[in-house]
Order: C-alpha cells, then sequence, then structure tokens
DNA sequence: GTCTATAGATCGATAGAC
DNA sequence: GTCTATCGATCTATAGAC
C-alpha cells in the first residue's frame, strides 16, 4: 500500500496516517458528536489501528482539539478567498447575502460542525472561541467596514449592523436546516434577502 | 419519608418520584449533553434508584424526549407571559429587544438548553421540531403580527422583518454568551437594540 | 511505527428480593 | 414500587510483539 512512485523514495511520512487519522475522526465527530464518538470507529474509519491513533494524538481530547482547529482553520480560507466588498450597496449587499445563505444551506459539512460547537460549547470553551475568533470576528469586520465606507448609507453603528445582518442570516439557516424547521415555518430566502437590503439599504435616516 | 400531612391519606403517590426524576435529569442533561449523561448519575442527582427510573421511563431515550418536550412547554410559557405588543413602534420594539436579550442572557438554563437541543438536533430532528413549534413560531408570528398592525412602518414583508429582528437577537446571545465570545468581540447590548430599532422605525421607505 | 490483544472502568438495562 | 446486585456490551488507553 502506498508505495513510492518512480524515482521517489518512499516519502510515505506517518504524516500520511495523521491526514488520514484526522479524515476518519472528522467523519465520525461531525456524524456523532465528541461523547458518542469512539477511538475504535475513528481508527476503523481512518483505516488504522487504534494504537496508531494514540501514537499521534494523546488522546480522545486531543485529537478533538486538533480536529476542531483544523476545521475552523479551512473554514477562515474560505471565507477569505471570498471577493472583495465593492461597488452599489444594493448589489453588493444582496449578493452577499445570496451567497452567503447558498453556501451554508448547501454545506452539510458546514451544519455539522456548527452543532458540533455549539453542543460543545459549554465543555470546550475554548474551541468554540477558536471559531469566533477565526471565522464570525473577520466576517463581522469585513462587512462592518465595508458599511462604514458608503457613507451614503448613513449608518450609525456599522459594526451593530454587520451583526445584525449576519445574524439574521445565519439565524435563519439555523432555525431552517439545522434545527429542521424549514417544514413548520417555511420562508423562502429571497424573502429574507428582500427584506434585509431593503431595511439597510433604503433607510437613509 | 415524604409521610402523609394531618387529616390526609398518604397521597405520595409516584408522581413524586417522576418529578424528582425529571429534576435530576434536567440537571445532568442540561450539563453534560445526552451522550455524556449516564442514568447512574442521573438516579444519583434525583435521589432514587436506577430500577426506578426505569420504571418510570421506557429508556434513557424515553427520559431525554420527555423532558425535552417538558422544557419545551414550559418555555413557551414564559413566551406567552409576555405582555401583549401594544403602542408606539419605538418604544414597543426598544422594549421587546431589551427585554427579550436580558432574559437570554441572565438564563443559564436557557443557554443550556438551546446548547443541547443544536448539539443533539442530528441525532433527535423533532425534538429540535418541538422546540421550533412551539418557541421559536410563536414568537415570530407574534412580533410579525405587530409589524404588520402597525401601518405607518410601511414594512413591505412583516415575518421576515419579525425573523431578522429575532434572528440577530437570538444570534447575539449564541456569540457573546453560548460560544463565550464576548472577551473576544465585546458589545453592549444596547449598541445592538439601537441599531436594530433605528433600521424598523426609522426606515419609511 | 504499526499492529493485536487486553486491562480496567463505566455504560444501559434487568432480575429478583422485599 | 423501590431497592441491591449484577450481566454483557462498550469505552479509553496501553503493553508488548514485530
Amino acid at each position: 500500500m502506498a508505495r513510492p512512485k518512480n524515482g521517489e523514495t518512499d516519502r510515505s511520512n506517518s504524516s500520511d496516517k495523521v491526514e488520514k487519522i484526522l479524515q476518519g475522526a472528522m467523519q465520525q465527530f461531525l456524524a456523532y458528536g465528541y461523547a458518542s464518538t469512539s477511538m475504535d470507529k475513528v481508527a476503523e474509519a481512518a483505516g488504522v489501528s487504534k494504537a496508531t491513533v494514540y501514537s499521534h494524538f494523546q488522546d480522545k481530547e486531543g485529537l478533538f482539539r486538533a480536529l476542531i482547529e483544523r476545521l475552523a482553520r479551512k473554514r477562515f480560507q474560505l471565507i477569505l478567498g471570498t471577493q472583495p466588498l465593492k461597488g452599489e450597496p444594493y448589489v453588493v449587499l444582496r449578493r452577499l447575502a445570496k451567497t452567503a445563505l447558498n453556501q451554508m444551506i448547501n454545506d452539510p459539512e458546514y451544519q455539522a460542525f456548527e452543532r458540533l460547537l455549539m453542543g460543545e460549547s459549554a465543555r470546550f470553551p475554548e474551541l468554540a472561541q477558536v471559531f469566533i475568533a477565526s471565522i464570525a470576528k473577520p466576517a463581522i469586520e469585513t462587512i462592518s467596514q465595508y458599511l462604514a465606507a458608503r457613507s451614503e448609507l448613513n449608518i450609525p453603528d456599522p459594526e451593530a449592523t454587520a451583526r445584525i445582518l449576519i445574524g439574521s442570516l445565519v439565524h435563519f439557516v439555523i432555525t431552517q436546516e439545522i434545527m429542521h424547521g424549514k417544514n413548520i415555518m417555511p420562508m423562502e430566502s429571497d424573502r429574507l434577502i428582500d427584506a434585509l437590503t431593503h431595511l439597510i439599504v433604503n433607510c437613509v435616516k
């Protein structure tokens, strides 16, 4: 397995196994949560023995922390990868809201990540804070700066307004998708987007 | 223990124990989550034997469902107990936002409940839906009807706007308290309230 | 480094005495 | 109805062979 390619010496470090372990851990923790995930299942999903897992990570908690920090970094890249906010507010804010909503709604991994972090935020407060610092805070700052730069919007408190924008979008995904409310109180994404842009753009005081 | 009072026959039904079990279960499930709560600890916290727990509830899952449905009913009462929305929009919406925020921020049980439901929403989707149907939906409807009734606000979509209002408030509590973000990205509640009321009230098109 | 095998603790659930 | 005692499964973590 994992034979060296032509002309290469065998570089199959143990890093290969670390990667496989993290993949297996991600699959299990995101699906079953922290407490219900067993190290046996992680090893099985990773295709290695349990002892190998313990040779690369100190214990279950250490593996969990490493995984969450890795996932937070990955999500941070996805945020930064978005094009900078520039242009007419009505167009920019609409596109931003639509893009963010679609990404969150169509990304089961994001939803599982949010579930896991919230569910474990009492027992792993520092991990919830990693999420806040590397994802929520940069997102708010980016939007806040855009809102502040468009002086024609006349927004008294851009940062608070950015929180309203993001909070509305995230909470919509929480109620409709994560907590399975879309059949109980259905609403098209576009209605939320319309109402949001109307509030922010059409309100010059 | 639990002797009949003067003139009463012994009415210490097993209902007394059911109540104690539910109290113990609430303490444990809210603190440790579903998987990490053991039936031994529940019995200990309730002050009864484990066999007694199993004589009143079919299994761990049944006890958990009964508890969540009970907590949802309790929260529903708290919502309905609020005075009906009536009066000038600026005053009403400000007071509503301030009251809701203060209640959520100063209620650790609410925060633990939200954590538990979100964390288990993949494994107990119907319980998350109980929360949506009995808490989120009535709250949105109440606010939506108020917004629709105040025609001078000129709100094109009251229901979507109600979601924006509630979503902003709940998400603020999630980031600041539940996910422990208040030291990382601090913000006074009043700033959010000001920005929200400004957006909704001062925007007549 | 990676494996198999297993120790030791704890889990959910029940049998049987009272 | 409520208890004590216990079963069998499963868990985290490690010892020791290769």
